[in-house]
Order: structure tokens, then C-alpha cells, then sequence
DNA sequence: GCCCTTGCAACAGTTTGAGTCGAT
DNA sequence: ATCGACTCAAACTGTTGCAAGGGC
């Protein structure tokens, strides 16, 4: 099966939407990651869920979901309304999002994603010509030998028929990233295709907005020889399927160039050719397969129990384990494939496959990290890396979802985007945080020996643009001032750590919101361990529910590329609109402080953690973390480097001003 | 031999989930 | 019978130091 490039109709809005990226800095991914965009998709779901969660009392969606920690998710999807009319409607109101991202029209998107995007994500250097998975300027490579799952028989592929686990096509790349992106762009869906299903299903990444965060700076992943779970995890929604039809639905993960690479002066390069004859098990099936379409458009599909590993002849839960090759660049890809009712694929109908690429959630396979803001990012992301969080203990001592970080246990669906962004109260305090955390990331061992590179972007690592405007590895950048009692206090309301998770970095917003004297309203308590279906009341969880992007389809591979269609009007709308009204409908228990006593002291505005110390003193938490953080020696002094999340930072309105009207969903259909 | 890259395993900290126990 | 608190082993995380291998 042939891919095509898009010439004609959907190329022009292939164009359109490429055309207000920059190509070169990859900024046409971190559009759709900027913080008012999210906080956009957030006042969409917060709507939604104020709408929709009408007749739900917070109760109820805690009976509801008693338990969210199994990735199949049985116990949800056990208790959930079996209504098929409702499910939709139930999905989107558990996972924030709106009805909205469905009735999308996809010609109006491209207009309004190509607004100032190269202002807001000013990342050239870490991402520039030497990345080429950010370029999107050459035709991808890679297109004709993308890895079609045929119209035919795909039990082929689950059998490892060649070293790739595909039986044809040669070797399965994936299409280059940024091509991908303009992507959906390039390829062209035909309808006519026998088979094939055009707009059946429709699918968005869950968490994408934290596979941007990563994919940023290029995700990485560790694989092991026992096997080790990616972080972030893939979690998709589906809906568009047939409901009484059956499904398998699995995730292959594909190489997505033929490059070798490596981590040289803080970027990543490739060098030589990847070795292609690895052999091992590619495809990871979803335990709860093959199933029926209303259960798979029931819930989050999560594959959270996928590891990764380059031991190639594991034997051990090899139906787990997906075999990659260490600093070779993966592509994942979920395939959605029409199953008889036990599971066997019906030949005589072939083209039942439909095949989904989230670029955003390619990576970089690597036996150890080797970009520290991946790494701190993993660290500030990953619940069970809490343990390596700076000042944890002092200034995480709220709940968790102070971090807007989901414990895994909640849910494999809980996987949040989270990183609370915190406002600074200004550049003054904001120099002193930013410097605060370039120290900390600062490495002993680094400069001399083995490891420089896997520790230290030379050139841009310490306040690299990237670096820089992710504050969620900057602890103290959680802290702002409280306007109620002008005390440089954390941001520990739902509301604030919400609106400052989505905004992703963009703490002027949040300053913004303190600044406007919006309530900083009570944590709900639940959301730190009880977060139901991982859509909890948790506000981070606005971030998992990453909107939906549309794709294009060709033949039976679905491409995705950002879309925008929805626009709103400003923040202050949401505040005002929202700010009383999110946390409680968001919260199981109402979002009153009084139901969880214990939590009460962890919510809302806390006392200012004597972690607070270290800002004013140097030598107070500051150096004992650079014992802990890889930073090089050589990075550029905090004061002399340029922040984006400054820029984002200082001129709040500004920012509100350019990037609202950028808000939109990327909703993920294949094109019908 | 030195430098560098890459991989491995031990380690400590955290979360999870099952099991137990006592109170209601 | 149910619920909540508690314990503990297992699982999971990134960190760290070291070793293996290749190139010079």
C-alpha cells in the first residue's frame, strides 16, 4: 500500500497547518503543548464536566469508579453505565473533554493554528537542524516504507514472521516525525480503499499534552533487560467503533528512522545506520482484548504494563515485553482491528485494521538517560520517582496533586500532565528559582569522563530554552505570592495547580489568576489517592485529557496533526467562568476541605514550607541537590540566559493576548 | 594505556496492592 | 458484613559506580 503525498485537498489544509509552523524548531509540536492552549482544553473540560456531571453527584462518580489501578481497567468499565448512547458523553466527561473536539470542522482549523507560534516556542537550538526529527523540511525518507498494516490478515505481524515482526513492506519506519505532523498533511486518506472504514474510528492520545512535554526534548525511554515501563505511557480513547462488533486492540512499536543515534553536545544526532535485525516480540496486544467496541470506547485504552526491553531472548513475560535496540528512535502505533467474536480475525473481510501514529509519542530508546531535562522531567512526572524530586519533602507537602503527578496506581489512566506551573511572584524571585534549579541540576562527576554527553547538553542544557521554560523542573517555580497575604506561598489549590499545570509553564497566566485575586480553592482530597478513573477530580488530570487530533488517513495509517478550531475568548473568562466551579465538580466529595481532614493541611494555601529557605540562602538545599543533577559546568549562568518561560512569564496579558486565541483541539479522526 | 560510549546491577526512596486486624 | 487503618512485600523509579568494548 502506497502512501501518498497530500497534492490536493486535504493539502492545502495540510499546508495551511504546517504553514503556521515554523519548521524548523519543532515548534509546530510545542504549539499545541503551550500552556494557554491547554488551559483552553482545560475550560473545555471544565465546562464539559460542569455540564455533563450534572445528575452525577460527586458520590456517585466516586461509586462509580471505587477503583482506577488496573490498566485494563475492569472495575471501571464494570460499573460504568452500559449505555451505549451515553458513552461517549460519559467518556468525554471523564476525561474533561468536550463534545466539541467531535464536531470540529476540520476546515477551520488551520486558520487559527498558525498564530504566533515561533514566538511562543522559541526552542531552535535543541532542536534544530541537527534534530531532524524536527525538521520538517525535507520529504520524508521514510513515507514509501511506512509500515501499512494491509488490509489483510494482521496476525502476521503478531507473529514475528520477520525480524520486525512485519511481514512485508521492508522495513517498517515510521514516518519522520515532523512529517508526520505536517503529516496527516502528506498523507492521503482514500475512502475508496476496500477494507477500510474511513472516519470509523476515532482515536486521541490521552495524555498527549505530557508526550509533548517529552517529545519536546526528545523523549527517551529505558529499556532493560527485565523490562521497564514507558513513562509516559500510551493511553488512548477510541469512539466510533462499532459497539457490538469486537476488537483487538494492540501497540506495536516500529523504528521511526534508520538512524543510529546519539547524545553529542546536548543533542541528539544520528550516527550510522540503525541496526535493523533485532529481532523479539515488537507488538504488545491489550490484555483485554479482543473486546467489544462499547468496551473499548468505555474507558481509557491505557498500555501503562508495556515494558520495554533490548533482552532479546527474555523469555519472561515476553507478551509484555517489547524488544528495542538501544539508541535507535521508535515510533509506537495502536492498531484497532475488527475481530470476530473470539478473537480470530475474520479473513473474509479484510481491512478491519485501522492504524493510529501519535508522533508525539516517538522516543528514543536508551539504557540510560542521556538529556537531563528527560530525565527531570521523568523524575518530576513519574510518582515513583518521587523519590528524586528536589525538596520533596518540604515542598511537596501537599498532596499530590500539588505535583499534578498521578500515582500509577490510580491508574495507568491517571498518567497526568502535570508539573504544576507556578507563578513567580517576579523576576526577582524568578531569577532566584531558575538559579536555584540550574545549581541543583548541576552534576559532580560532570565535565571529565564517560557521561558527559548522557549527562549534560553542553550547549543548552542548563537554561536551554526548553529547560528553561519547563518550570516543572524548577521546584521553587511552584512557589508564587499570595495575594491574600503577599507570602511567597506554593500553589497548592486545585485551582492554581490546575490552571498552572495546563498552562503548562506559563506561570504569568497563573500569576495572573493570584494577581486577579481568583479563590484559591480546596483541594479535593481524593484526588490524591482516589482518583477515580484517572479522570479524578484531580485537576492535573485536565492535562491527561489532551485533545484529540485530527488525522488524516491514509490507507489504513492514520496520521495526526494539530489542529484548532476552538477558540476562547480569554483566561479571564475561564476564571471567572470556571474558578468556582471546577474543583467542586471536579471532586468526588465536593471539594470540601472538611470531608478529608487529613488531606486539609496539604491542600490549598499551605503554610510556606521551609524549603522556602533555600531561595534566600545558597547553601540551604540548593547545593545538596546539584549533588543529585547532571548539569554541565559549562551551561550558561542562569542570569545570562534568555527564558522563554520568562518572555511567557513577565508579560502575562501579553501572553494571554497571543496565545488564547491559538486554544484548540486536536482532534484525532481519520479522514472520511 | 587512555578516552569514550554503552550497558549493567546495586541502591535508596516511593507507590501499590494484598493481607490482617479492630471497630462499627 | 463492612469499613478503615495498618503492615509489608513487591514493583517501580532514577542514581550511581563500575565494567566491557571500541577507537586512537
Amino acid at each position: 500500500m502506497q502512501l501518498e503525498n497530500c497534492t490536493s485537498g486535504l493539502s492545502k489544509k495540510c499546508l495551511n497547518v504546517g504553514s503556521g509552523y515554523p519548521s524548523s524548531d519543532g515548534s509546530e509540536l510545542s504549539l499545541q503543548d503551550h500552556p494557554i492552549i491547554s488551559a483552553n482544553d482545560n475550560l473545555e473540560r471544565s465546562s464539559t464536566l460542569k455540564k455533563n456531571s450534572r445528575g452525577m453527584t460527586n458520590q456517585s462518580e466516586a461509586d462509580n469508579f471505587p477503583d482506577s489501578k488496573d490498566a485494563s481497567g475492569d472495575v471501571q468499565r464494570g460499573k460504568l453505565s452500559p449505555d451505549l448512547h451515553g458513552v461517549s458523553e460519559i467518556r468525554h466527561n471523564f476525561d474533561g473533554s468536550t463534545g466539541e473536539r467531535y464536531t470540529l470542522s476540520q476546515s477551520s482549523q488551520p486558520q487559527s493554528v498558525s498564530a504566533t507560534p515561533s514566538t511562543m516556542f522559541p526552542y531552535p537550538s535543541q532542536h534544530g537542524p541537527t534534530h531532524p526529527a524536527f525538521s520538517i523540511g525535507s520529504p520524508s525518507h521514510y513515507l514509501a516504507h511506512h509500515p501499512v498494516i494491509t488490509n489483510g490478515a494482521y496476525n502476521s505481524l503478531l507473529t514475528n514472521s520477520s525480524p520486525q515482526g512485519y511481514p512485508t513492506a521492508g522495513y517498517p519506519y515510521a514516518q519522520q516525525y515532523g512529517h508526520t505532523y505536517q503529516g496527516g498533511a502528506f498523507y492521503q486518506f482514500s475512502s475508496a480503499q476496500a477494507g477500510l472504514l474511513p472516519g470509523k474510528a476515532q482515536v486521541y492520545l490521552c495524555n498527549r499534552a505530557l508526550w509533548l512535554k517529552f517529545h519536546r526534548h526528545q523523549t527517551e525511554m529505558i529499556i532493560t533487560k527485565q523490562g521497564r515501563r514507558m513513562f509516559p505511557f500510551l493511553s488512548f480513547n477510541i469512539s466510533g467503533l462499532d459497539p457490538t462488533a469486537h476488537y483487538n486492540i494492540f501497540v506495536d512499536v516500529i523504528l521511526a528512522d534508520p538512524n543510529h543515534w546519539r547524545f553529542q553536545g546536548g543533542k541528539w544526532v544520528p550516527c550510522g545506520k540503525a541496526d535493523t535485525n533485532v529481532t523479539g516480540n515488537r507488538v504488545y496486544m491489550h490484555p483485554d482484548s479482543p473486546n467489544t467496541g462499547a468496551h473499548w470506547m468505555r474507558q481509557e485504552i491505557s498500555f501503562g504494563k508495556l515494558k520495554l526491553t533490548n533482552n532479546k531472548g527474555g523469555s519472561n513475560n515476553t507478551g509484555q515485553m517489547v524488544v528495542l535496540q538501544s539508541l535507535h528512535k521508535y515510533q509506537p502505533r495502536l492498531h484497532v482491528v475488527e475481530v470476530n467474536e473470539d478473537g480470530t480475525e475474520d479473513s473474509s473481510q479484510p481491512g478491519r485494521v485501522q492504524t493510529f501514529t501519535f508522533p508525539e509519542t516517538q522516543f528514543i530508546a536508551v539504557t540510560a538517560y542521556q538529556n537531563t531535562d528527560i530525565t527531570q522531567l521523568k523524575i518530576d512526572h513519574n510518582p515513583f520517582a518521587k523519590g528524586f524530586r528536589d525538596n520533596y519533602d518540604t515542598v511537596y507537602t501537599g498532596c499530590d496533586i500539588d505535583r499534578l503527578t498521578p500515582s500509577p496506581g490510580d491508574s495507568p489512566r491517571s498518567q497526568i500532565m502535570p508539573g504544576a506551573r507556578y507563578a513567580m511572584a517576579g523576576s526577582f524571585l524568578q531569577d532566584q528559582f531558575v538559579s536555584s534549579y540550574a545549581k541543583s541540576r548541576f552534576h559532580p562527576g560532570v565535565g571529565t569522563g564517560p557521561g558527559t554527553d548522557r549527562s549534560v547538553p553542553l550547549s543548552n542544557s542548563l537554561l536551554s530554552p526548553q529547560q528553561t521554560e519547563e518550570p516543572t523542573v524548577a521546584s521553587p517555580q511552584r512557589w508564587f505570592v499570595n495575594p491574600a497575604n503577599n507570602r511567597l506561598d506554593f500553589a497548592a489549590s486545585p485551582y492554581d495547580a490546575a490552571a498552572a499545570a495546563d498552562f503548562a509553564g506559563n506561570a504569568a497566566t497563573l500569576l495572573s489568576y493570584a494577581a486577579a485575586g481568583v479563590k484559591t480553592l480546596p483541594l479535593p482530597t481524593t484526588g490524591c489517592s482516589n482518583r477515580p478513573l484517572g479522570y479524578y477530580a484531580d485537576p492535573s488530570g485536565w492535562g491527561t485529557h489532551t485533545p484529540p487530533q485530527y488525522c488524516s488517513k491514509s490507507s489504513s495509517v492514520l496520521s495526526c496533526w494539530p489542529t484548532n478550531s476552538v477558540s476562547r475568548t480569554g483566561t479571564s473568562n475561564y476564571l471567572v467562568d470556571n474558578a468556582d466551579t471546577i474543583p467542586t465538580e471536579r471532586s468526588p466529595i465536593g471539594g470540601s476541605n472538611e470531608a478529608k481532614p487529613k488531606d486539609l493541611s496539604e491542600s490549598s494555601w499551605i503554610e510556606t514550607p521551609s524549603s522556602i529557605k533555600s531561595i534566600d540562602s545558597s547553601d540551604s538545599g540548593i547545593f545538596e541537590q546539584a549533588k543529585r543533577r547532571r548539569i554541565s559546568p559549562s551551561a550558561t549562568p542562569v542570569s545570562e540566559t534568555v527564558s522563554p518561560l520568562k518572555s511567557e512569564i513577565l508579560p502575562p496579558r501579553e501572553c494571554e493576548k497571543n496565545c488564547v486565541k491559538d486554544i484548540g483541539y486536536y482532534s484525532f479522526y481519520p479522514h472520511s
